[in-house]
DNA sequence: TTCATATGTTTTCATTTGATTGTATTTTGT
DNA sequence: ACAAAATACAATCAAATGAAAACATATGAA
């Protein structure tokens, strides 16, 4: 049997049982578990199923949602540390943006458990403006074009909608980070991530290590018009330092509470 | 059975309860309870449940979720209906304006199955947005204020941005008629769905029958603005009359496959 | 032949699971 | 309200299962 046919019958096997084995379709289609292993890892990078351990399954109709979920699985425990430090540095009273990304999904849920009061959020991400209805805080959802395969508002609508507000603080996600500045795969995003930048007193990027020297495609913003990084814990020297030299108050996470060590 | 296919029938499990319990869950999935307490305290990193002694509850935004999800089970036939009999007059090629209600969440999860394309919605309800997300429509959200414990989007964003959009047709959900007019609790909502109207080319108000005869508090359609109104069987006849009266057709959902018997 | 691709095998490492145990929490009985 | 009993918990460990990498083999094309 072919390979891609091979492919196909895993396919069609999994959209009857919604799940496999790796052990039952070597049984089935007489082949090593190592061989399935590989069909199945071309097959997730696809998108046509999502790996797990011992098999695979399909990605179910909450198909984008379990995407952003599934994102926001890697490196929790740092999203989580970086959010709650991020989180120290708003005070009852002020309004603020956040930025669409898991990181800012982790502000959003420690925001909810301090329940600070009063406070305004803007959002521009859908995940995130879900998960803090019913909280008293009030939010401002922006409008805009739901970006394909994400909760993120992009657009026109939301550009238009944010030179409506000006808030105290602004926390931005980021996907990369290299010399030329922070930077994102999405070209409308940037845009947005810029506005938000510009229309906020005071702007703190919020990132974990991993996101450094890591570059991605479009520019949003220059070291030198970010007031604040938070990260988890120990960046590149080399671009801790030319943060540094920008005059970017480097945060880090793991360290005690503080204020605007910069 | 693999690991994600347990957890997600949990989450499947607690959707349609709001609580487990570790024991149900191990018996349910013959698995022992510390792979259960493992599985809970994963999907409580993600903040997909909160962990409790004994079990575990959806978190509290789910709660208001689950309101509206339950307020959704009100009259589930006749809303079913109501949108099945809406969304047959939706095109493709249409850009349709769905208002923030049950009746037309029904008519999004309608028009998933249907998979009508291309398509634009604008909506200014997150739980419909949400619902239509990875859906290969394209989707607008209109920014705004959340209103306490509900997903609707109001307020000067909102209105700003509905300016900025005319579509071919807005389906309007309500809570009450009276010979005054169409009528809402809130009446900041009420605008919004006023400006929706001016904003379409024809416009349909959606509504089981048990809102007519009911008043509610905001006027904000009266009949004569109205092209359309599709409810499930029959309404008062005196409604009726006026309806017909001032030019409004009335379309009921429990008759044949039909276009405008206006 | 020689190379590329696909598959299989083996070894080593990682993950999942369930059992056990001591501790914490809730419930019950007084 | 308090102590005792019942239940649940977290931590740890061992066993089973799965994954990944390195290497080997086979098949067909250049």
């Amino acid at each position: 049997m072919l390979e891609e046919t091979r492919k196909k019958k895993i396919i069609e096997f999994m959209k009857e049982r919604g799940e496999v084995t790796v052990n039952i379709l070597a049984k089935l289609l007489d082949v090593s578990g190592a061989t399935i292993r590989k069909d199945l890892s071309n097959l997730e990078d696809l998108g046509l199923i999502v790996r797990t351990h011992g098999g695979a399954v399909l990605p179910s109709h909450t198909k984008v949602e379990w995407n952003f979920i599934q994102k926001s699985k890697q490196h929790v425990k740092e999203k989580k540390s970086i959010a709650k430090k991020a989180v120290e540095f708003v005070n009852p009273g002020d309004s603020i943006i956040l930025d669409s990304g898991t990181t800012t999904l982790a502000m959003a849920r420690e925001i909810k458990r301090t329940n600070l009061h009063p406070l305004t959020i803007v959002t521009n991400n859908l995940f995130i403006a879900t998960e803090l209805v019913g909280t008293n805080v009030d939010l401002v959802v922006l409008g805009g074009n739901v970006r394909e395969n994400s909760f993120s508002l992009i657009g026109n609508l939301c550009e238009n909608g944010l030179t409506k507000v000006y808030v105290d603080k602004a926390f931005i996600g980021t996907t990369g980070a290299s010399e030329k500045g922070f930077m994102t795969p999405d070209i409308n995003e940037a845009r947005i991530k810029t506005i938000m930048i510009s229309q906020s007193r005071e702007n703190f990027i919020v990132a974990d290590s991993s996101k450094f020297e890591r570059p991605s495609f479009a520019i949003y913003a220059t070291f030198e018009s970010v007031d604040h990084v938070i990260t988890d814990r120990d960046i590149p020297k080399k671009v801790e330092e030319m943060l540094k030299k920008s005059n970017v108050g480097v945060i880090k996470a793991t360290e005690g509470r503080n204020q605007y060590d910069t």
